[in-house]
DNA sequence: GTATAACTGAGGTGCGCACCTCAATGCAAG
DNA sequence: CTTGCATTGAGGTGCGCACCTCAGTTATAC
C-alpha cells in the first residue's frame, strides 16, 4: 500500500469510515472498544493524516493578529517588516495575518483594544506590550473568550495558560555580563548601564541577570546604577556626561533596551568613552553598522524573523488544538560579533 | 469575495478555467495576451493559490534523502536524531525522508552510492561528505540527472548549481578567533589548535578564519600549528603533552573539529592546562556539559535542527520549482556561553 | 420486559485545484 | 481556397478528508 488513507484505516480497523472520522476528530459517541481498534490499526498500518487534505476539507482560514507598539525605533521597524514578510508567505497557507499598532504603553487604551477583538474575527493574537495589571487582566479575558494568546517578545509576567515567544531576559542579561566580564579581563573598573526606561520588565530582568554574573564571577567590576534616556538624545548625552564626570574608570557600557541608537550615539561621541567595551541588545541596521565599525563590541540578539514565524506556528497549532513542538520554538539568545554577523 | 478561487480568477480575467490552469502551471499553448490577462486579474482580485488544494490535487509524495557519514561521535548522533525528528513531523506533509549512512570518507564508495540513487525514487538529496574530486563529479552527475542537491554542513567546494546549508567556516573560525582574542586580553601567549584531521576542508577553512583574526587583531597571540588526533584518545594525550612541554605559555586551546570530546578530555586532564581558555565547535551533550562545568569557555555552533529543516525546505522548494526563501534559510553561527545555552 | 440513550454504518457533498480529453476557433503559409 | 498548427473553452475526474444525515443496532436503566 503506497500510503494508507482513512478508508484503508477503516478497513484495517474493521469499522466504518464514519467511526474512523469520529475517532480521528475526537467526536462524541465512540465506544472505547472502537476507539482502541482504530488506534491499533493506525499503528499497524502506519496511517498518517494527509494535512493537505485536512486543510482543504476544513477549508478554514486562520486569522492571526499581532498587537505591536505604535512608536519605536529601528527594532520595531524590523519587527514590522518580518511580520509583513510572514504575512505574504503564509497567504497561500490559508493564514491571514494582520497587525494592530497600539500605544501599548497606555494600559487603558491597550486593554480597550484587546477587549474589542472579536472571537469570530481572530483565531490567535500575539501581543507585545509592557507589564501592567490592567493589561494582564485584559489578556486573561482574551483567553477566556477562547482566543489563543502568545506573549510576544515582551516583558510580561508569564501567564500560565498562554504561550510565550522570546528569550529569557535574565539569561540574556547574564550573557551580556559574561561577555563584558570576559572581554574586560582582570583589571578592575566600572560598567555604565543605560536603558530607555527601567519601567520595562525586560530591562529589569536583564539588569538582574547582568548583575548576578558580574557580582558572582567578576567581583573586581562594578555595575553602576541604570541610567534612563527616555528616548531623548540630549538627555542621554547629559546623563552620560554626568556619569563620566563622577567615575573615571568606566571600562564598559551595557545598553539594556532594544533600541540602542540614542545611547550608543551619545557614547561614541564622548571623548572619554572611545575605548570602552560596549554591548547592546537586538540587531538593527544601526547596531549592525556599529558592530562593523567597531563602535560596539557585541550584540545580544533574538532573531525577530524566527520569533514571528514561531508565534505564527504556535497560534496555528493551538487553533488546530495541537501542541506546538517546543524544541523547535525555542528562541535562542544570539551573541553577535563582527565576525558572525 | 472571501477568498478568490481559480474560478473567480477565470471570470475576472475573462478566460476559461482551462486557460487559468495553463497559465498558473506554465503549460504550453497560451497566447501572450491570455497570459497577461490572467496575470493582471491575479493582481486585481488578489488571487493566491491554495497550497493545500494544490498539494492534494497533485497528490505527490516528496522523497528526500540524507546521505550522512557512517561513523562519528556525538555530533553525528545529534544530527541523526534531528533528521528522524523531521522525518516524523513531515510525514503528514507528504514528505518522506530517508537516511543513508555511508563511509563518506571513502570517495569511491560514496560515488558509487550516489550513482546508484534512482531519479524515480528520490526528489532531493542532502549530502554531508568531505571534499574530493571524485565526489564532486558524482554530485554533479546527480544533479544532471535532475535530482536536487543540497550540500549539507560539509566542507565541499560549493557547486554553483547546488544549494548549500551550513555556515561559512571561515567566518566561524574568525568568530572563534575573536572570542579567544578578546577573552585572553592583552597579555601575550600561545594558542593550541587541535583537530581530528586537517584533511577536512571545514577544519582548514576554520583555521584560516581563525588565523586571519588572530594575526590582524591580536598580534601578541600566536596560534600554534594544528595538532591532529585522528580520533584517538591516547594519541591526543600524547601530542598535547608534547606541545605543552615545548611551549610554556599556552593560554588557550581551539578545537576545530565538530567532535570535541577526545581533545577536550585530554586537555582537561592535563595538569598544566587547567586555566586555559577553550573554544570548541558544535553543541553536543559532551560540549554542553563541558561548558556548564567550566571545562570549556565557549562553543561555536550551528543548530543541527535548523539545518535539517532548512535542507528539507530547500529540497521541497526545488521540487516544486520554486526558489527557497534565502533570508529564512541562512544558518547562523551561534556563540554559546554558559549563560545562553 | 420496555424505554431510552449510546453507538455504528452507509452514503453523500464539497473543499480548490491538477490534469485530462475533445471539440471548436483562429491564424498563417502555401 | 485548403491545410496545419496554435490557441481556447467546456467539461469531467479524482486527490483525502471533514462534516452531515439518517437508519439501524446495541447497551443500559428502570
Amino acid at each position: 500500500m503506497i500510503r494508507p488513507t482513512a478508508k484503508d484505516l477503516a478497513e484495517a480497523a474493521g469499522v466504518s469510515l464514519a467511526t474512523v472520522d469520529r475517532v480521528l476528530n475526537d467526536r462524541p459517541n465512540v465506544s472505547a472498544r472502537a476507539s482502541r481498534k482504530v488506534q491499533e490499526a493506525i499503528e499497524k498500518i502506519g496511517f498518517v493524516r494527509n494535512l493537505a487534505a485536512v486543510a482543504l476539507a476544513r477549508n478554514k482560514i486562520y486569522r492571526f493578529r499581532f498587537v505591536l507598539p505604535s512608536k519605536g525605533d529601528q527594532y520595531l521597524l524590523e519587527l514590522l517588516q518580518r511580520v509583513s514578510e510572514a504575512s505574504r508567505t503564509l497567504k497561500s497557507d490559508l493564514t491571514e495575518i494582520t497587525v494592530d499598532q497600539i500605544a501599548t504603553d497606555d494600559p487603558y487604551q491597550l486593554s480597550r483594544h484587546l477587549a474589542a477583538i472579536e472571537t469570530e474575527e481572530v483565531d490567535g493574537v500575539a501581543v507585545m506590550a509592557p507589564e501592567s495589571p490592567q493589561v494582564r487582566d485584559a489578556l486573561s479575558r482574551l483567553m477566556m473568550r477562547g482566543i489563543h494568546l502568545v506573549q510576544f517578545l515582551s516583558g510580561q509576567e508569564k501567564l500560565k495558560t498562554a504561550d510565550f515567544v522570546g528569550v529569557d531576559n535574565f539569561a540574556a542579561g547574564a550573557t551580556a555580563g559574561r561577555i563584558i566580564g570576559r572581554f574586560l579581563g582582570n583589571e578592575p573598573g566600572k560598567i555604565m548601564i543605560v536603558a530607555e526606561t527601567m519601567v520595562a520588565r525586560d530591562s529589569i530582568e536583564r539588569r538582574r541577570g547582568f548583575d548576578s554574573i558580574i557580582n558572582e564571577q567578576f567581583p573586581h567590576l562594578r555595575a553602576l546604577p541604570s541610567l534612563e534616556t527616555y528616548g531623548d538624545q540630549s538627555r542621554a548625552a547629559a546623563i552620560i556626561q554626568n556619569v563620566v564626570e563622577r567615575h573615571h574608570d568606566i571600562r564598559a557600557a551595557y545598553v539594556l533596551s532594544p533600541e540602542s541608537r540614542i545611547p550608543v550615539s551619545a557614547i561614541s561621541q564622548h571623548a572619554d568613552l572611545q575605548k570602552v567595551t560596549v554591548v547592546v541588545h537586538e540587531r538593527t541596521p544601526f547596531s549592525e553598522e556599529a558592530l562593523r565599525t567597531g563602535r560596539i563590541d557585541a550584540i545580544i540578539a533574538q532573531d525577530p524573523g524566527h520569533a514571528v514565524r514561531s508565534a505564527v506556528r504556535i497560534m496555528r497549532a493551538r487553533a488546530d488544538l495541537r501542541d506546538p513542538i517546543a524544541a523547535q520554538e525555542k528562541i535562542r539568545i544570539e551573541v553577535l560579533l563582527k565576525e558572525n554577523l
